[in-house]
DNA sequence: TCCTCTCCCACTTTTGAAAAGT
DNA sequence: AACTTTTCAAAAGTGGGAGAGG
């Protein structure tokens, strides 16, 4: 199985017909434009290390992840997308104030994709305002059942933005994606926070913080020492430990890292006494962009011919992140080891994202499918998992008005659930192709490419949750 | 002993239904 | 009667704290 990534160069034949007779190819080759919405607060927070609460029941980013789009086709229809990419294939901790190499990576859980509520939409939709995933929750439970984005704690990530020219998911086989990414918006997935500088940021920026803000709540806090909380805390106790049994660990992933060199771990510098204000990036970004230049060839992989295709200029503000400046992305942390970085993301690109976590659309506010365990593929996983999600998701009627000129084929209709795409599960996973010494998102903060082989993307498991 | 994970607490914002007003 | 605005309770989100467990 392939990610979305590995199927670029399985793009060989012929494109279908739809695509060949496809939308003006400007819009495809480079017009589109996502710019991160409030990224001196990203960048304030990527200057001291970025970390984001994940917990069991799932919890929202902070900042959340909002961009604003523009060049898109009006009257098109869009899908918008997000999954997180592991930074690299370490484990980290703090230490002194500062984070480390703890070892190598977990292997990854299941690569869920989060789907953004409006989809599809048109173009003038995405357009009019900035794009929030506002409802974007990450969660440590790999068995969840929510749709939820699954991270491991102490491990650094990064959120990738896809966009894809589509009428409803049925027609996504057949469409471009353009995937963009900001550095700064890389994050360390932690269950408490470890940096006080952080936890000091998040307070005086999250308005569900406010109550943290003045010192007085302190002494609030001091009630909470009572029999009848213990009394609770006791019943907790019990609680988690029937969580750890069903909890087992599921062996549904493989290792990602096998390019993994302990030698080359070194510990991503952190800039002693950030202060909050930095406007630069971490020393992470610094770091890594040095090793990425002087021990991982950019491009030495024959699939960067497809990064740099239909490459758009990000924002003005990121422009010194962009790859065909700097070669490679300064993403954080990726400091350690660019080799051991790009085998740890090519690694994990080369899993399947087993969940595409479906909307109700805010325009029909309704849900019209509801779709049981897919068929498809063999379960090899243990547990309910994410292959016996169900399809939630709001289709758009087939040969509906509104996308004119462009009209994308779906060999489905829109009747058909989208389980029947799904494939295997995680536990089948092919080690990648080929060992990818460039990193990925370091080819460019913009990529595009197809998915023009039908039976490989037809291995998606797309799986829908809902997440709110 | 150290590190990580978990949950509850008190607080805040958001949401949406009901009530009131036009 | 229909629509808009206001009110308010419930739901959801937040970090701190401290215990549990590996």
């Amino acid at each position: 199985m392939q990610s979305i990534r590995d199927l670029k160069p399985n793009f060989s034949g012929p494109p279908p017909s739809s695509m060949a007779a496809g939308p003006d190819p400007a819009y495809l080759q480079g017009n589109i434009r996502m710019t991160l919405e409030d990224p001196d607060l990203w960048k304030t927070f990527h200057g001291i290390g970025t970390e984001m609460i994940i917990t069991k029941p799932g919890r929202r980013m902070f900042p959340h992840c909002k961009v604003n789009l523009s060049g898109l086709i009006p009257c098109a229809k869009y899908i918008l997308l997000v999954d997180m990419v592991p930074e690299d294939g370490f484990r980290y901790k703090w230490n002194k104030e500062r984070w480390e190499v703890a070892g190598k990576a977990e292997p990854q859980p299941p690569c869920r994709t989060y789907l953004h509520p409006d989809s599809p939409a048109p173009g003038s939709h995405w357009m009019k305002q900035s794009v929030s995933f506002l409802k974007l929750k990450l969660t440590n439970n790999t068995l969840d059942q929510h749709g939820h984005i699954i991270l491991h704690s102490m491990h650094r990530y990064h959120p990738r933005f896809h966009i894809v020219q589509a009428d409803d998911m049925f027609s996504v086989r057949w469409s471009v994606f353009q995937t963009f990414t900001f550095p700064e918006t890389s994050f360390t997935a932690v269950t408490a926070y470890q940096n006080t500088k952080i936890t000091k940021l998040k307070i005086d920026h999250n308005p569900f913080a406010k109550g943290f803000r003045d010192e007085g709540t302190n002494k609030k806090r001091r009630a909470n020492k009572n029999p009848a909380c213990l009394e609770k805390r006791a019943r907790m106790s019990d609680m988690l430990s029937r969580d750890s049994e069903e909890d087992s660990p599921a062996d549904f992933c493989r290792s990602s890292y096998e390019g993994y060199d302990g030698e080359e771990a070194e510990p991503p510098k952190r800039k002693e006494g950030d202060s909050v204000k930095e406007e630069r990036y971490s020393p992470w970004a610094a770091d890594r962009d040095h090793r990425v230049r002087t021990e991982s060839p950019a491009g030495a992989d024959p699939r960067d011919l497809y990064n740099t295709e239909q490459l758009v200029p990000a924002a003005a503000s990121y422009q010194p992140y962009r790859a065909h400046e700097y070669g490679k992305s300064p993403s954080p942390s990726s400091s350690i080891g660019s080799t051991n970085s790009g085998s740890g993301r090519s690694s994990f690109e080369s899993r399947v994202p087993d969940v595409a976590t479906v909307p109700d659309h805010d325009s029909s506010k309704q849900r019209t499918h509801e779709v049981g365990p897919s068929s498809c593929g063999p379960q090899h996983l243990p547990g309910p998992q994410d292959y016996t999600g169900v399809l939630n998701m709001t289709m758009a009627p087939a040969g509906k008005p509104g996308v004119i000129g462009h009209h994308i084929y779906s060999p489905y209709s829109a009747e058909q659930p989208l389980g029947q795409w799904s494939g295997p599960g995680p536990a089948q996973y092919p080690p990648p192709p080929h060992h990818l010494t460039a990193d990925y998102t370091a080819q460019a903060v913009h990529h595009g490419y197809h998915h023009g082989n039908v039976a490989e993307w037809s291995q998606y498991p797309l799986f829908s949750y809902s997440c709110w």
